[in-house]
DNA sequence: AATGGTTTGCTAGACGCTATCACCGGGGCC
DNA sequence: GGCCCCGGTGATAGCGTCTAGCAAACCATT
């Protein structure tokens, strides 16, 4: 996490300070959302005045972009360790979950509600396709979901999937696990659940079961 | 839409006037989205000066919760009426596609991100249960969903479901029927798909298929 | 037809936010 | 030591929500 890599004391320090505001500006956003998110607040809290922020980031986009990025590349580490350990498809699946409700703003950073006019920069959609392919791998090794045209079609739109070598069913099987457990995910995020009464884990685990067979 | 039942003429006067201006906040939020949203602009618009329209809206928020129950309303507006026409499952994840296509940010602004503060009105949960219960009419003609040891969570927890008569799979099949859609939808919206290469209409038949047997 | 209360819209302005400017002071670097 | 640049400040502009106070229009009643 420090990131120290020693270069002048200077670029030390700034680096730093650009931590310490990026922090702050988490805190914020868990306590009220990205679109409340107040630069001339981090920095009261931080102890400087206004306008000094701007030595460290642009504008408001520039930070929260930044934390976007950030968002990505803790999902996709966390991704990779799971792979790594050799999780399987619910592994995965679990740890997706509780990635999101460690914290559901930034959960909704990536995955909520875009600005109209907003671009993501080039490099997160490259993070985006790390997760993809962990989630090719594992769907490779153990995929179980049924024939279906959409197979067809996927075939012959493999480009998002890069040169990996996964067979369309497994194609299939990794959209079709990241776009239903997102569809349990934001529901229960955003608290359409909240007064149900049933538990939205036990559904998100229904999901998972219909999906790698128990 | 004119709900204008004839009281006295100054009422009529100010509804008018009310409409006008969530028909401007519409066109705002499609273009820019409700973050964006900016009484002033609409006020300029509509040749008054700014605080005129306070007379209307208490504030920004009472005018974005009146937008989110037009939503929903509309959306439960059209899913009765299909479901009036003898609508099937897959007729009614149709509707649900084109409602969303026809204004992402209508979408977003019912399903998307959540500021963490604000508590629906009432009436809103209310509207959503309608939908659900077209739902759950479908589900229990022609459900297909697979047994799983779900159906026995939400058999003991099916308040939700009000005084439906509809059984356990029936229940399953309506909230899996929601979350899959969603899951889609709400990426395809966000443009997470957007250079992927594939169909996203494609993928939706796809988990339409998985929940109706073709 | 005149009157009085209500409703409506206006301007002025308080306050917070982002963002940018010119202007210093102190620490690193030769 | 002397230079310079980096990081900080206050002032300012512009836009946003929202309140307060005032003039005019409207409506119903007498």
């Amino acid at each position: 996490m420090p990131k120290s890599d020693a270069k002048t004391p200077r670029e030390r320090y700034r680096a730093q300070v650009r931590d310490e505001i990026k922090t702050r500006a988490w805190e914020q956003i868990a306590g009220a959302g990205a679109s409340a998110l107040s630069l001339n607040a981090i920095a009261k809290q931080m102890g400087m005045s206004g306008p000094a922020l701007y030595r460290y980031f642009a504008n408001r986009d520039e930070l929260i972009t930044e934390l976007i990025r950030d968002a990505y590349r803790s999902l996709a580490d966390r991704f990779q360790a799971a792979a790594k350990a050799g999780a399987s498809l619910s592994d995965l699946a679990r740890t997706m979950r509780e990635w999101a409700l460690d914290d559901p703003q930034r959960y909704f950073l990536v995955y909520g509600t875009p600005v109209p006019g907003y671009q993501a920069p080039p490099d997160t959609t490259l993070i985006a396709s790390e997760v993809m392919a962990v989630l090719l791998d594992a769907c490779e090794a153990e995929g179980v979901v049924a024939e279906d045209p959409f197979q067809t079609h996927i075939a012959e739109h493999r480009f998002w999937a890069g040169d990996h070598s996964a067979p369309p069913a497994a194609l299939h099987q990794a959209l079709v696990l990241w776009t239903r457990l997102h569809g349990v995910l934001s529901l229960e995020l955003a608290g359409h659940f909240t007064g149900m009464g049933f538990d939205p884990a036990e559904l998100y685990a229904a999901e998972t079961r219909s999906l790698t067979g128990s």
